[in-house]
Order: C-alpha cells, then structure tokens, then sequence
DNA sequence: ATGAAAGCGCTAACAT
DNA sequence: ATGTTAGCGCTTTCAT
C-alpha cells in the first residue's frame, strides 16, 4: 500500500492523474469535455488506485438518492412477493438504482413508513403496493415532489396499476356456473385494517354474475377471515359442515383457496366431484396443487410499475402501453 | 410559507432557534449537553419549520449509511424468502436501520452485487443468504471492514448461520426407512453455477442412512434437474416411469417434492400408497398440501442472522444463544 | 478542455 | 452549555 489506509476519494485520483477534481468527475460521469488523454490518464489512476466513489457524497451533491422504495405489506400474501419479483427484474435492466424495501403489515408500521421514507432524501421514488395512501399522506407525497406508482391501489393523485377485481370475481363465478354449480360459496378478507379492498371487489363481482344468471345470492354463504389458509380452512370446514353444503366455492384468493382444499380434505369431501374450488391470483402454489384460478399478471404488475416510475424519473421511454395482461381463467383440477 | 421553497436546514433551524447548528445537532443527537430550555426551543422551531434532518448529509458526515443490505437468491426458491421475512421482522426491532435489496440470480449478477455493494458507503452490514464468497469477494469485504453475517452458506471468515444438511438428508431418509421402504429415490439440485451445495449434502447424508440400515444405495435412483418444479416433475415422472419404480423419494427441497406430487398425479401413482414422498425445507406451500418433510427454521435463521449483524454493528447485545430450532421431520400425508 | 472554489447538510473537535 | 469551524467526498458553476 503506497496509499494511507483511508480509501481514496477523488481528490487522490486528481492529484495522481495531475488534473483537477473536475476533470475526474467529468469522466466519472462520462462528460464529453475531456480530452481523450486526461480521460486515459484519470482512468488509469483510478485503477491503480483502487478508487470508487463515493455515492453518498455524489447523492449529497446531487440532491438524489438513487435508491427506489417499496412500500408494502410483502408477507401478508405471496402475490406481492410475487409483484415484487417483477419489480426487481424491472429494475435489473436499470443498474443504476437501488432498492430499499418497506415492510408495512400493521396500522402502525404504515404511519411509520410514510413519516419516515416519503422524503426526497430517503427515496429518489415509491413504489406502493396494496396499500392506498390517505389523504394526509398523498398530500405530503405530492408536496415532496416524489413520484409514486401505485400497484394493486388507486388513488386520484398517483398513476396505478390495478386490475378489475368485480370483473375477476365475475369470470369466477360465471366459470363455476358454467360447470353446473348453483350453491355457490365465498371465502374471503374481512376488512382489513390496512383498508384491502380488493376481496370485496371479487365478492361484488360474484354476486354481479349470479344476479346475471338469475341465481339467487346466498349470503349465508359468503364467509370472511382474516386473511390466510389457516382461518380459511375453518370457513371451509364451516360451509362443508352445513347440512346443505354448496357445491362449490370461490375464494378470494389462491392462499384461502388453498385453506379451502385443506377443509375439503379433513371432511373427506371428493374435490371437484364433492365440492368444487376456485381461487384468484394464480401464485406458485396453484400450479403445484392443480388448483383451478384467476390469473392476474402479478409479476408483469411489478415490472410495469417500475417502467412507469422510471419514466417518471429519467425521462425514461419505452413502449409504454399501460394495459397489463388481462385476466382469465385457469382450469385446472379443482373445478 | 415564510420560508423560501426548499426544504429548511439544521442552519434555518439554528437561527430561528437563536442558537448554534452544534446545539440543533445536538438536539437532534439526543446528546446530554444541551440546557432544557434551548432544547424546547429548538424542538419547537423544528416542529414550525417543519425540518427533517437529511439522512443523506448526516451519513456523509459519520462515514456509516444506517442501512443493511441483503444479498441473495430471492427468486430462486421460497425459503430464501422466508428467510428474508426473518430479516424484516428483526430488523423492524431496530428502526434505525434500512433494508435495501440485492438480488442475485445468475453469477454475473453476483460479481456485479459484490462489487456495487461491498462497500462501507453503501451499506454499513452484509447479510448474504444462500452464497458464498469467493476468496476474493471475502478478501474484499474484510479488507473493507465490513461486518458480514452467512445465511445457509459457511465461510471461515464469517459468522454463518448453517444447519446440518446432511443430518437433514440422513434424518429424511431414515423416516421412509422407518416406513419400510427400501427402494428410495432422491431428486435434487443440478451443481448450480452460483455454488449451492445443500442439495448434494443432503443426498449425502440418505446414503448415510442407506448404509447404516444396510440398504444398498441405488446411484441410479438419484436425479437431479435445476430446481424449480417443472424440472423436478419431469425428474418424478421418469422415476415412476421405470420398470422397478421406487416407493418413495426424497426430494431435496419441498418445491421439488410439489414436483413428485405433481408427477405421481400425473401418473395415477396414490400417495403415499404407491409412492411416498418427503421435502425439505417446511415453506408454506409444503402444510398446504399435506407434505411431509424436514423443518429448518427459516424464518428464524433470518432473525437471528440479523441478531448477529446487529451485535457486530452496534454491540448491541441480547441473548445470542446461536443454537437454532433443531431440523425435524414432520410426518404429514405423503409417507 | 480544464481548474478553482463554492456548495450539498450534516457531525464533531475545539474553544469558550 | 454553547458556538465556530473544519471536514465528509462529491458536483457544478464560473473563469480561463
């Protein structure tokens, strides 16, 4: 080491490549206004030096921060895993920024995110998913001249990426109609705190086909829990517990889907002869276990909201049709 | 607004306050010396001004980034997220650090992470999940000082946080022994080129079991195909396919052993009657659908690696027992 | 094309 | 207890 111990800034690159501070940084940053000697001689340095700089300094000067965060409550349920997926993939194609994530599964955890990372200095831009700011935090949002995509949300003042829950719910229904099936049941959220309402959506929207169909909605069967296989299961065992049991059931979601199968399994039930499933999301899992469902393009979601986050920030472009992959249905073995 | 448009600074504060910046540093600092009455002041002038100290410029002056980074597979497999909810919920603790994201899939972007971000002014800890690195990267992030925490991969340079894969594989095995099956087919990893070296060990440590039961192993029952489903379906599928088919098979990972369920319904094979099957791993997707496998404490690695990373930054102490939840196996309805 | 110098907003030594 | 000031390592006018 010829160098003291301390790593070297730019100021070391300077003095070693004898040019000034502002020659290094034109060719860090690729400035055209640098002879192609310095240019030669500054590189050279910088790799015997060892030199990398410093992107807390540059953010500092720049006033950015290169980094991307994204807001969500990502354990609750796999699908935004699954959108985050997208969003990392997105993002691979574009080195240069970072990701910091923002895990909000609470009321509180939620204010906290807000308060503490819808700043210009923390985030150069926010992705949020499945979550909907409140009025308060979407002002502070706009004020702080942050861009925000939302994803899986809608909010006047943000650009979103949603799909049409009621519609989904509708192709649900109108598929296990179409099989024949008129006790139709529904597994889904109970309100969260966190304000989803995208279960209540699909179960509008299953009401909207029945009505069409002329079936009378049973709202005794249309069943809620927080959200997760193990409650889900415990409104399957409910609804198979009945002494008129339907014949099918629509969950909100592959997760409660999959809670349902479980129900179906500990009461013996045949699936579909016995009892018929549908779930929404079409995760991993559905796949693996045959379970018939409604694909919504959640990854396709995450790498969009990213394209359209960094338009917003760099001026970005790319053919940017804004309609996502629509939703269909996946037979598969359950219905 | 009073004030200009951009946002206040410790400056505005300091003169608004009638005291120095040091005194609003100190404020913010929670430092001791400073009298009750200019804290009130000052506290109150930040609360009018609406002023929120840059996160940017403090971490420039202290030389440290407040934020830990994660550096792993996150999309190749479920229990590298589980693992990473682990992380978010010890992290959620200690407020005061950020979590910014790496992913690595391929071996290029492994080079790439480590060179980005094995660096003090990007992140002032390291949890790498499910890699190791190579001598150089080690040398690298020594050199650099930086504190680094091993998740499901070892090195003599750092703390790791490891189970017995092969205890694992030997534990598996001797359940399906314990079954009576002797025919016992494994289904793994192909040698990733990012180094995973757990599928191996695990088929290690069946042909221990094998042979401590005196069971001739059977080299041509044992497959390996990329991980992921499909490729292990297809692996299932050939197996039952065979004139001498086995009776059971381990698979190395439980998104593998969906793999062999799918192939056994594929193939009208009843489980576990005519094919008994175990994983490994325990994620979500294995309760689900009854899968009898070998629980790892995911969730738990992540937590206490972040335990680990938290000790080593900030001496931040706790009960570090270091021993996790031992493997066990979890008899469910495929064997 | 190049360099000097003024910030970016904070922390921490040092002085008082 | 408090203020002054010199950095932290970079970008970016503004001269030249």
């Amino acid at each position: 080491m010829s160098q003291t111990d301390r790593a070297p800034t730019i100021r070391d690159v300077a003095r070693h490549a004898r040019v000034g501070v502002a020659t290094v940084s034109r060719v860090l940053n690729d400035s055209p206004r640098v002879s192609e000697e310095a240019r030669q001689r500054v590189r050279r340095v910088i790799a015997q030096l060892g030199y990398r700089r410093s992107s807390t300094a540059r953010n500092l000067a720049r006033g950015r921060t290169q980094t991307i965060g994204v807001v969500a409550p990502f354990f609750t349920t796999p699908s935004v895993l699954e959108r985050l997926r997208g969003m990392v993939e997105g993002l691979n194609r574009h080195v240069e920024y970072d990701l910091m994530l923002f895990d909000v599964e609470t009321v509180q955890q939620r204010a906290d995110a807000f308060r503490r990372f819808a700043r210009r200095d923390r985030v150069d831009g926010l992705l949020i998913v499945s979550l909907c700011p409140s009025e308060t935090e979407a002002t502070g949002l706009v004020s702080e001249g942050i861009p925000v995509v939302l994803v899986d949300a809608a909010h006047p003042d943000f650009p979103h990426m949603v799909i049409d829950d009621a519609l989904g719910g509708k192709m649900a229904t109108e598929h296990l109609l179409t099989r024949g099936h008129r006790r139709i049941a529904f597994i889904g959220d109970t309100t969260s705190p966190l304000g989803f309402t995208s279960s209540e959506q699909r179960r509008l929207g299953m009401r909207r086909a029945l009505r069409e169909a002329g079936v009378d909605p049973r709202p005794g069967l249309e069943l809620r829990a927080p959200h997760g296989r193990e409650p889900a299961r415990e409104l399957g065992i409910a609804l198979l517990s009945r002494p008129d049991p339907p014949t099918a059931i629509f969950a909100a979601s592959d997760v409660q889907a999959m809670g349902a199968l479980e129900a179906a399994s500990a009461m013996d039930a045949r699936v579909p002869e016995d009892i018929a499933v549908i779930g929404f999301d079409d995760i991993e899992a559905a796949a693996a276990v045959g379970l018939t469902t409604i694909r919504q393009p959640l990854r396709e979601s995450g790498l969009r909201a990213v394209d359209l986050l960094l338009q917003a920030l760099d001026g970005y472009e790319e053919r940017l049709s804004l309609k996502l992959e629509p939703l269909r249905v996946l037979p598969r073995r359950t219905t």
